[in-house]
RNA sequence: GGAUGCUUAGCUCAGCGGGAGAGCAUCGCCCUUACAAGGCGGGGGUCGUAGGUUCGAACCCUACAGCAUCCACCA
């Protein structure tokens, strides 16, 4: 027997390692159609938090889903090494103990770094057991396991082969705190204020001045021209002569372009063909030298003089002061610009002319967009993000994937000491004259091979025969360009199809207030502590069911409260069906035949649930799907039916039939809440006479259409709206919900046997049949219920009047609509005939209301 | 500069062409043997504004406003 309430730690007690031991997340039943997936990689950076539980949970309602479904399915498991991210945690580490990575070396460094990794694999582990992730565990992966390496050496030598990649020195985005280059998409944007210095740059050979806008003073000892647009007055006559540079005092040219917007700031511009992209750009079409004036750390090298090995700011500040003395200072202005920040040190990102490995990215995006176009293309849902994609890979720069890091894979690129020949190769070549470059890849190089590699690709497994492609793949929004893209592009390169059918999209969870979750605001939320509060199933629930597709959402104590409490109605719903069944119940198929017209009900609503889960299920949209099911179990099912069924139990010949609804009824909603809450599930499931060894083992519910029934349907929802309908009628007379009544129908009752439920529940004393009752009248479609109470003639009459005009409303709007030509020559029939109905019964109810009001007259 | 999303009950959010919904909060009545983390009943919304399309608009279109996010540029 079950508790009274619902303890979700008890319940979620050794569950997942039952399951996990008995194989059951295990795939490979051949006899089945394959369904697969792979998790978002978690990094082994940390525990996990809210966004992973976003992450995961979905794709586990889907695995989960699917079994019951009879597929086999398999969700490929594994993490992330994360380059940058997890080389950045470890050096924090160290450097709390006073140590740099270059004091360790590379190969001591990685080895306290595979050490952090298992730490942290085994924080994440426990935490996906937790969370009840129903992967793979026999078929995990690491992206810096073997397999995924030779996958990533197979990638970049071929591609390398191909000409889509190539070593170039280009302006990359630089990260001077981690000493690595950045792609474009590491790089965050955000407006700050800073300021824009206004200097006087004498023309030589004149008297004259030009006034040139910069925000970057300390550049400008890499400076090799002043730029203007060629159309500009002003300027003009100053083309082609030199001006000096006031930080360094040398002579540069200036020169009009069209690329200088005259508008903006003096319309006079100061070229660094070193730390600009733009100038870089400039420098190249003119045949100007690329000058760097900035170290690796961003501190000023040999040309800055005076300021050589002074941070990037500080040399700024010192080198206004001086331009300002010598007079060559205009003015200084606040500038709110946006300014780049790597995504995961902060530091100012500095544009610096860097030699680095690069994708041709051009023709790999191109044959994206083309497969978009037709039948193999990738699905999203919502279907508004593959335009995020559509556009990303219409505007796309060459991807710089070398990082000067340790911690990743090493770039398969050999140099010849002696030679000087490169050599791109699977595996090192002959002889000790070759060195590996030092570089490693950009951790989403790997991360993008994740749904083939992990199945064996480049090899012809048969995993990767059987379950690639992949079905579906869940992320949020926010890694659309660092991960899916860039999967759907190596995928549709190297194993000539999408990577999965559908990407499903999911939002953010914010805070309580709105906000995101970061580190700095310290608000982030642990999962741990939320199932703590409130278990897993709760958690799981939560995350779910709380906001539109692709839409952000915020967390919410009270919404995993009800979550909670909702589980709680399922859980004792289920105890009275198990105290209502008795010890040792068989359960018995339900015979159609003997069925009472709320079990007709019941099972109607039952199977039209069924169908309505089914589909959204289907079409992954987990809020509708568990909205649906959340109604059918309140409304339906504990409100109603599990109230009258107390009822028809005290006819011991109802009994069976009704023990037979109940189990059924309350197994197949246990059935559908285990994909969202597979602990409560399954330990309500296995409290169930006649299951099976787990619920893991079940088929979903089949929707059955021979006990779905309009018609009976309508007498439940009669029977519904009476008792509503007297329940508030006492309430608004002020009487007690338990103040006894008398009622009377008139003509035949809705179906046999109401009575005893109208007793029950509305505390009548007696239900007869065209008896005279004094009192307000109720009409239903074919029957009229009168309620008998002590009330004078006034208010029975004010009563009847104000039914009176609800009916005539009601009749007259749907005189209107079907008197309308347009209605009745454009909307669908379906509409008109219900409408027609609609007018009908509200049409008989008018009448019989008026009547009353006539007999009280 | 370009794009996308949001604006619905006090709060958080669903609904997205045929009569305004949920959770929480609020008010009233109930400890009725599944559940008081409960039950029953009630109050509360001209669905951001203005136009348009349609027989019919919260829902489609167009403008506008506010909020949010993304991309590009920023000397």
């Amino acid at each position: 027997m079950l508790d009274k309430r619902y303890d979700p730690h008890q319940v979620e007690e050794g569950k997942y390692q039952t399951w996990k031991d008995e194989g059951y997340f295990t795939a490979g039943d051949t006899s089945k159609q394959p369904f697969s997936l792979v998790i978002p990689p978690p990094n082994v950076t940390g525990k996990l938090h809210l966004g992973h539980v976003m992450d995961t949970i979905p794709d586990d309602i889907i695995v989960r889903y699917k079994k019951m479904m009879g597929y086999d399915v398999l969700w490929v498991p594994g993490m992330d090494h994360a380059g940058i991210a997890t080389q950045a945690k470890v050096e924090e580490k160290l450097r709390k103990n006073g140590i740099s990575r270059y004091d360790l070396g590379r190969e001591k460094f990685l080895e306290v770094a595979w050490d952090w990794k298992k730490e942290y694999a085994n924080t994440i582990h426990q935490q996906w057991a937790k969370i009840g992730l129903s992967v793979d565990y026999t078929r995990e992966r690491f992206t810096l396991d073997e397999g995924l390496s030779e996958a990533v050496r197979k990638v970049f030598v071929t591609l390398y082969e191909q000409g889509l990649i190539y070593q170039g020195e280009k302006i990359i985005n630089w990260d001077p705190e981690l000493r690595t280059a950045l792609s474009n998409v590491e790089v965050i944007h955000s407006d700050d204020e800073g300021e824009f210095f206004y200097f006087l740059y004498d023309i030589v050979g004149t008297d004259e001045q030009i006034v040139v806008a910069t925000t970057r003073p300390e550049t400008m000892f890499g400076d090799t021209a002043v730029f203007v647009n060629p159309n500009d007055k002003r300027y003009g006559k100053y083309v082609g002569k030199m001006v000096i540079n006031p930080a360094n005092g040398e002579q540069i040219p200036l020169m009009a372009d069209s690329y200088v917007d005259p508008a903006f700031g003096t319309g006079a511009m100061k070229c660094t063909p070193a730390h600009d992209p733009n100038d870089f750009a400039l420098a190249k079409k003119y045949g100007f030298p690329f000058i760097k004036v900035l170290d690796e750390s961003a501190k000023m090298n040999s040309l800055a003089g005076e300021y050589e090995g002074m941070d990037r700011y500080e040399c700024r500040k010192a080198l206004v002061e001086k331009i300002k003395q010598q007079g060559h200072l205009q003015k200084i202005e606040k500038f709110v610009h946006s300014v780049g920040h790597s995504e995961r040190s902060g530091a100012v990102v500095e544009p610096m002319l860097s030699k680095q490995w690069f994708v041709r990215m051009k023709p790999l995006a191109e044959r994206v967009l083309e497969q978009q176009k037709g039948p193999d293309k990738v699905e999203f849902l919502p279907a508004r993000f593959e335009k995020v994609l559509i556009r990303w890979m219409s505007n796309i720069d060459d991807w710089c994937i070398s990082r000067q890091l340790w911690w990743g894979h090493r770039i398969p690129a050999y140099y010849n000491q002696n030679t000087g020949e490169i050599r791109v190769s699977m595996e090192a070549p002959a002889g000790d004259e070759w060195k590996q470059d030092e570089d490693v890849l950009d951790t989403w190089f790997s991360s993008a091979l994740w749904p083939f590699a992990t199945l064996g690709w480049p090899h012809k497994t048969p995993d990767y025969d059987r379950y690639f492609p992949t079905s579906v793949l869940n992320t949020g929004y926010d890694i659309i360009f660092f991960w899916v893209a860039r999967m759907v592009f190596q995928s549709e390169h190297f194993t000539d199809k999408a990577p999965f059918k559908t990407v499903v999209i999911h939002g953010l969870i914010r805070d309580e207030q709105g906000r995101k979750m970061s580190k700095s605001l310290g608000n982030g939320i642990d999962p741990i502590d939320v199932i703590e509060r409130y278990g897993v199933d709760a958690l799981r629930y939560f995350i779910t069911t709380n906001s539109a597709p692709g839409l952000d959402m915020r967390y919410s104590d009270e919404k995993l409260q009800s979550a909670s409490n909702y589980l709680n109605k399922i859980w004792n719903a289920t105890r009275y069906v198990e105290m209502t069944l008795g010890e040792g119940y068989v359960p018995t198929a339900i015979n159609k035949k003997e069925l009472g017209a709320l079990e007709k009900f019941i099972l109607s609503r039952l199977e039209a649930t069924i169908k309505k889960v089914q589909s959204k299920m289907d079409a992954y949209n987990f809020l509708a799907a568990s909205g649906i099911l959340y109604n059918y179990v309140y409304d339906d099912f504990c409100s109603f039916y599990l109230e009258m069924s107390k009822v028809s139990l005290a006819d011991e010949k109802k009994e069976v039939m009704v023990k037979a609804v109940l189990y059924k009824v309350i197994r197949e909603i246990i059935l559908m809440i285990y994909p969202y809450c597979p602990f409560i599930a399954e330990e309500l499931y296995l409290s169930l006479p006649g299951h099976k060894k787990s619920i893991m083992l079940e088929t979903y519910p089949v929707y059955d259409a021979s006990l779905h029934s309009p018609k009976a349907e309508k007498l439940g929802a009669m029977l519904n709206a009476i008792i509503s309908d007297v329940r508030g009628y006492k309430a608004s007379k002020g009487l007690a919900p338990n103040a006894s009544i008398r009622l009377a129908f008139e003509g035949k009752y809705p179906f046999a046997g109401i009575e005893d439920y109208l007793k029950r529940f509305l505390f009548a004393s007696s239900v007869e049949q065209n008896a005279k009752l004094r009192g307000d009248s109720f009409v239903y479609e074919g029957a009229t219920l009168t309620v008998e109470e002590d009330v004078d003639v006034e208010t029975l009459r004010a009563n009847l009047l104000k039914e009176e005009e609800k009916l005539v409303f009601e009749v007259s709007r749907s005189q209107k609509m079907l008197a309308n030509p347009g209605f009745i020559a454009k909307a669908p029939k379906e509409k008109i005939d219900a409408e027609t109905e609609k007018l009908n019964a509200n049409q008989a109810k008018l009448d019989t209301v008026r009547a009353r009001l006539k007999e009280l007259a």
